[in-house]
DNA sequence: TACTTTTATAAGTGATTACTCACATATGGC
DNA sequence: GCCATATGTGAGTAATCACTTATAAAAGTA
């Protein structure tokens, strides 16, 4: 990965989040990045590529993300990881552009990555199955969902409060 | 409104919602629409003013949706139809691609109508307040932040059963 | 009927789109 | 140094974009 790759990425990462990525013109890339629009194609061949390849960067911090989270043993630990996840991916600017780009893919593009969470939902299940509950896939379920919620509100609400909103889910489950 | 203005509406609503509204072309609303191009323009001035006209008829829906509950008084009562919002929303296929849109121009455009939402949330403020909870304001906002997660899956995800999850959040609340 | 206004079209407009291509410059192995 | 390959540029391309305009058909009014 050459210098100017890594411009092209950054930029395209930055603006596909910001404006979408069919409103994302490869021009205003190139001109982000600093480069000649051609570089762009002998890069990444088209503009999907360039999506695919800020995608396939961003499913390696994905799996950093979720792998503490599946190789936790403790029941609650778990829960509240899960919870926690909607704090850790807006540390930085980098990885909040990223997260918020998967979701505007989503609603872009109409892909819903079920799949990426299967693993968590598994696990979050088992969690919930410990700790006694009835109908513990479902509540799995609806605690992905609480998470999908709270990331419509983080990235489209202005002055949304994540960590409070965080904080009592968690009191809910008594963590 | 002139049975034209209708059709171009109508072709308008089921497109953006659709493609979104940055990729629908003026061009391809007019085809679907089976009218000439520069009709669109004659009576809606350009692009956006056909949104807005979508936007405003729509409004008029959500009224009505939202009406229903601000009027009830049980709170139990109140908390239900919340609920089932959800349900009502996907009756028939233009109501579904009116609310659809809703949440795909809030993804495209970054514009999150929190005013909209706002007497819905007194409303459910009061209610779990007369049910004794101690924290009435948050719980208000959690359960329409649920809500939002409940539609990104709804409307993104194939084969989400929205029935049964509703019913879930349902047994929750002890309804 | 005659005249005005509204509705509608088809063929334009310049700007922008994703993408190509001929060509220039750098880099690395021999 | 010499050549091949990788990296980079800038000026193209046809297609499509939102929007305009000239002109005609239809509808309303007297």
């Amino acid at each position: 990965m050459t210098e100017k790759q890594e411009k092209i990425l950054r930029a395209a990462l930055e603006l596909f989040a910001q404006e979408g990525y069919k409103a994302t013109s490869t021009s205003k890339v190139a001109k982000r990045a600093g480069v000649s629009e051609g570089l762009i194609f002998r890069h990444f061949e088209n503009k999907e590529g360039l999506l695919e390849a800020i995608t396939r960067e961003g499913e390696e911090k994905a799996k950093l993300l979720f792998a503490d989270i599946v190789m936790e043993t403790d029941p609650k630990e778990v829960i509240r990881k899960t919870l926690e996840i909607g704090l850790k991916t807006s540390l930085n600017e980098e990885d909040k552009n990223f997260w918020k780009l998967q979701y505007k893919i989503k609603w872009e593009l109409e892909q819903y990555g079920e799949h990426k969470m299967e693993p968590l939902q598994r696990t979050l299940t088992d969690a919930f199955s410990k700790l006694g509950y009835s109908d513990a896939t479902k509540e799995a379920q609806w605690l992905l969902i609480n998470l999908d919620g709270l990331a419509t509100r983080f990235y489209l609400q202005k002055d949304f409060d994540v960590a409070s909103m965080i904080a009592y889910m968690k009191s809910k489950y008594k963590l």
